[in-house]
RNA sequence: GCCCGGUUAGCUCAGCGGUAGAGCGCCUGCCUUACAAGCAGGAUGUCGCUGGUUCGAAACCGGCACCGGGCACCA
């Protein structure tokens, strides 16, 4: 605390944030600050955080994720609703099932050698560690969330809202189990969504290989990427338009190697421009066979086991894997004289995402979700705005994949997870399970056997099926099975459903944001019709990617550990630093970190704006002699002098400005524009005017109240984004005990009497005069801490010579000058340096003279008044200017010519005085 | 192929109809008792190219170039 290191002289020049940072989380979490009632007042306002995997520990973009929903939820709970931010992680299925067998494989063994149970205690250790790390790290970046409501995909709760999600999207036919093509994904022994198989582009060959016609007539010439695949070739297609084959089409060839003999089909799929215009049709093996043998009556024959390897049905290939079986066929076939030729080709192979090799398409019986009643659904809400995407053009994004949706494969042959809630009646299939054994769905073992018994007879056998769910399917169900769902009398539901915003990167739109509108769609966890949709607003941010631009991940070891940065520069400055990095647009954000150093220039600019908060402390701990903000109160309107009323003028803009763009996700913005009030007009400006009052005893007691209430709003503003120092600060500054938090206070009242523009334009005028004036003091030569003697400012507008009157006292300590007067008219100071700005003139009268400074000095003047001369009679001087701008441009475009022309003729005449 | 972005100071990026901005970096001078993680002052841009709209375009519209991303993909 600060009020422990009394004096306060003795405070440390320089803001140390390791410690402070772990005080104030403790604090927070002892006082349970961010652990919200349901039944308490206020209006709702509810966050469910991303749940990170728990596949290891969190990288840079968990923590920009987090400081961008933290900094709207501090600001939420100070605008005085009833908050709730919960935490939780993921169970990720197939990432943590594969980091755990490859840890298996290294140690000789196997999941199936340790058996399922063995094996999931395993994972669920896995699981304690890598969740506790990430807790650990969200709580180093002062996350303001319900520590209490933590919740994890696989917690009995969420167990139970999967299997009710489940039974009830199966009892209206939405979940249906099926034999089609999936993504088979040979690495981790399961079927995958479409969404997990990402293209790549290989370089790898065109193979021309003859397939002779039934009979002996000829061959036709078919090419393939795959020549594996032709021992399970059921038929060739060609373009019913191509009239070199049409005579063909409904002859037979014999399948080489197999001897198989397959029809020749029509299919307007094939493109007769491409290659010789006869395609090899797989069913089983491709998608696009797989739809053409089925417009054509083909038979599907698989020639692959799901490990990858060929099955009994590639006969003398069986027991090869995929790839070898690939240059044992193209070797025999060019044995037998049937390849005609290779070619070099790029093209793109579907990959699995985690497993990193290429997906077999492969025919498998799966569960499905029928997604296109459920889009349909999203799509109509989205027509309204339900949810309301920000920026707004992501909204594109998504309603594309709802469109033309394809049905979603949830069912993974992996033992992490969710076990499919559906029991196989084994009785009727002697004890085996195969695809055709029937099934019940039901929410246990127990219902499960009663509907079993009702429908198959008292004596039935029946089996859970041994696969899992799909992870996202639980994750698609995040926003309110953590609330308590399907418990339809659950508190938190009633309070915080639907929630207010999900705040994520537009990476996993398709993966979770549409999984999740999706899901609630069908199972209107409320019950209530208008109030499905489980988010008001989806706030869509950028990714951080490396120095290199490169998207940070996990598999491409790029990433950064948010702690490194933490404990160099803190955790406030990390998020200060990333938030002020956000554009409007949601851009990406650029994160310079140097990997040798573990450094980051813009984190430590960041953490020198902490700094800078922290010395302004100090100075006012120093200056207001043991008062506090409460003891003070608030300055009496007739004390304020000019520069109070400025200042307190910028405050109340500023707290307008700030309110409005955290509001509306402006985040990058709010950090911005705090930055510059803080330092500039704050600490540069404001400071520094009320030094000299500060030591006067007739002005100090105002110059206090405004430092001390300047300050503490200061802290409350920027509490969102820099939790810990504002915390730190604000309770410096006003001694309460540590039991009173800056996180729970209310947002300060807006001031709408302290605006006035006209006086922020003016003061603004001022602040550049004393540039100008401070440049022509080191034009001449002069040493900082040499007095002038003489400073004269003269300007043609009332309002401007007002503020100046009233500013002579400041302007003498600001520019150091010795006499200060304001006047309409020039005098007459010879040999004097001369500047201009804006309206005005500064002339200062320096001891010494340097008539080469001065010179140059008005040169410079004079070519700037010239060349604004030139612009604006050029413009004025076209006609169609004067009629059609509007009137207050050509008004002012006059006036900037007449002073930018007396500017002009100033300079002239002192230059033609120095001769 | 379809759909999104982006191109502004050396770097990272704001600005989105009225004479170009910030931070970092750079140059000069300062340890001026809040802060050298600082203070004061300064320099720096044919606002990707090209047409058009407009009195006026970095901003709006069209075309082009290059960079990035997403979706779909032909064996």
């Amino acid at each position: 605390m600060l009020e422990d290191q009394s004096p306060a002289e003795a405070l440390a020049k320089i803001y140390d944030p390791i410690s402070t940072e772990a005080r104030w989380q403790q604090a927070w979490e002892q006082q349970g600050a961010f652990h919200p009632d349901p039944l308490a007042p206020g209006e709702p306002f509810a966050v469910v955080i991303p749940p990170p995997n728990v596949t290891g520990s969190l990288h840079m973009g968990h923590a920009f994720n987090t400081a961008l929903i933290d900094t709207i939820v501090r600001f939420q709970r100070m605008q005085g609703k009833n908050v709730l931010c919960l935490p939780g992680t993921d169970h990720a299925s197939i990432a943590v099932q594969s980091i755990l067998e490859k840890q298996l494989k290294e140690e000789g063994s196997s999941r199936k050698a340790l058996g399922r149970e063995a094996f999931l205690g395993r994972a669920w250790a896995w699981k304690e560690e890598s969740g506790g790390r990430i807790v650990a790290q969200l709580k180093r970046l002062g996350y303001s969330v319900d520590w209490q409501r933590q919740r994890f995909t696989l917690d009995a709760q969420l167990n139970r809202a999967v299997v009710e999600a489940f039974v009830r999207l199966h009892q209206q036919g939405l979940i249906y189990r099926g034999e089609y093509l999936v993504n088979w994904c040979p690495a981790s022994g399961s079927a995958v969504s479409d969404l997990e198989v990402e293209m790549k582009e290989v370089d790898g060959f065109l193979w021309h290989f003859r397939y002779p016609l039934t009979g002996g007539n000829g061959f036709l010439e078919v090419a393939t990427t795959r020549p594996e695949t032709l021992l399970g070739d059921t038929g060739v297609a060609v373009n019913p338009d191509d009239s070199r084959y049409a005579a063909l089409v409904g002859k037979t060839l014999t399948l080489p190697l197999v001897g198989r003999e397959i029809p020749i089909v029509a299919d307007s799929h094939v493109d007769p421009a491409f290659g010789t215009g006869c395609v090899k049709v797989t069913p089983a093996h491709d998608p696009n066979d797989f739809a053409i043998g089925k417009r054509h009556g083909l038979p599907l024959i698989t020639v692959m086991a799901k490990d990858g390897s060929m099955n009994a049905a590639a006969a003398q290939f069986a027991g090869l894997d995929r790839f070898e079986a690939r240059k044992a066929v193209v070797a025999a076939m060019e044995a037998e004289g049937f390849l005609v030729k290779v070619e070099p080709y790029r093209h793109a192979v579907p990959h699995s995402e985690r497993g990193k090799v290429p997906v077999e398409p492969l025919l498998s019986t799966q569960w499905f979700v029928k997604t296109e009643p459920l889009a349909a659904r999203c799509r109509e809400a989205l027509a309204q705005s339900k949810p309301q995407f920000v920026p707004e053009r992501w909204s594109k994004v998504y309603l594309d994949w709802l469109t033309d949706i394809r049905d979603w494969c949830i069912s993974r042959q992996l033992w992490w997870g969710h076990r499919i809630p559906a029991w196989f009646v084994i009785s009727e299939t002697a004890g085996r399970v195969s695809d055709a054994t029937p099934y019940v769905v039901a929410r246990d073992e127990t219902e499960a056997l009663q509907l079993a018994m009702a429908q198959y007879g008292a004596d039935v056998q029946i089996e859970q099926d041994e696969d899992v769910l799909d992870t996202w399917f639980s994750s698609g169900l995040w926003p309110f099975s953590t609330l308590g769902w399907p418990d339809g009398s659950a508190a938190d539901l009633a309070k915080w459903y639907p929630t207010s915003v999900l705040v994520t990167g537009f990476d996993i739109i398709f993966f979770w944001v549409a999984r999740m509108t999706m899901l609630a769609a069908v199972l209107n966890p409320r019950g209530a019709e208008e109030a499905w949709i489980p988010f008001a607003d989806v706030y869509i941010h950028g990714l951080v990617r490396d120095e290199q631009n490169r998207k940070m991940s996990k598999s491409a070891g790029n990433g950064i550990d948010p702690l490194l940065l933490i404990d160099r520069y803190g955790a406030d400055a990390l998020r200060f630093a990333v938030v002020r990095e956000v554009a409007g647009a949601g851009q990406d954000i650029r994160l310079d970190y140097n990997r040798k150093t573990d450094s980051s220039a813009t984190v430590e600019g960041a953490r020198n704006f902490a700094n800078k908060l922290w010395n302004a402390t100090r100075f006012a701990l120093l200056n207001l002699g043991g008062e506090t903000p409460q003891s003070l109160g608030v300055p009496d309107p007739a004390q304020l002098q000019l520069a109070d009323r400025w200042i307190l003028a910028r405050l109340a803009r500023v707290n307008q400005e700030t309110a409005q763009r955290y509001g509306s996700y402006a985040l990058g913005e709010a950090a911005k524009g705090l930055y510059e009030f803080a330092w500039n007009e704050v600490c540069d400006w404001t400071i520094e005017l009320l030094k000299r009052r500060l030591q006067d005893p007739a002005q100090q007691r105002t110059a206090r109240q405004v430092l001390a209430k300047v300050l503490t709003e200061l802290f409350v503003m920027l509490h969102p984004l820099m939790p810990h120092l504002t915390e730190e600060l604000w309770h410096g500054l006003t001694g309460f005990p540590e039991q009173k938090l800056l996180a729970l206070e209310p947002w300060p009242a807006l001031d709408l009497q302290a605006i006035d523009l006209e006086l922020e334009d003016n003061f603004a005028e001022m602040i550049e005069l004393v540039r100008v004036a401070r440049n022509l003091r080191a034009t001449g030569g002069m040493k900082p801490a040499q007095k002038v003697s003489r400073l004269v400012i003269t300007s043609a507008r009332p309002e401007l010579l007002k503020v100046l009157k009233l500013a002579i006292p400041d302007l003498a300590v600001l520019i150091k000058v010795e006499l200060v007067e304001i006047s309409t008219e020039m005098p007459e100071m010879p040999r004097s340096l001369m500047g201009i700005s804006g309206t005005s003139q500064v002339q200062l009268q320096l001891p010494e003279q340097d008539l080469d400074a001065l010179r140059s000095r008005l040169e410079k003047d004079l070519a700037k008044a010239e060349k604004d001369i030139a612009g604006l009679a050029s413009r004025l001087a076209n006609p169609n200017f004067a009629d059609k701008a509007p009137a207050d441009v050509v008004l002012e475009c006059r006036a900037n010519l007449r002073e930018a022309e007396a500017q002009a003729d100033l300079a002239r005449k002192s230059l033609g005085d120095l001769g």
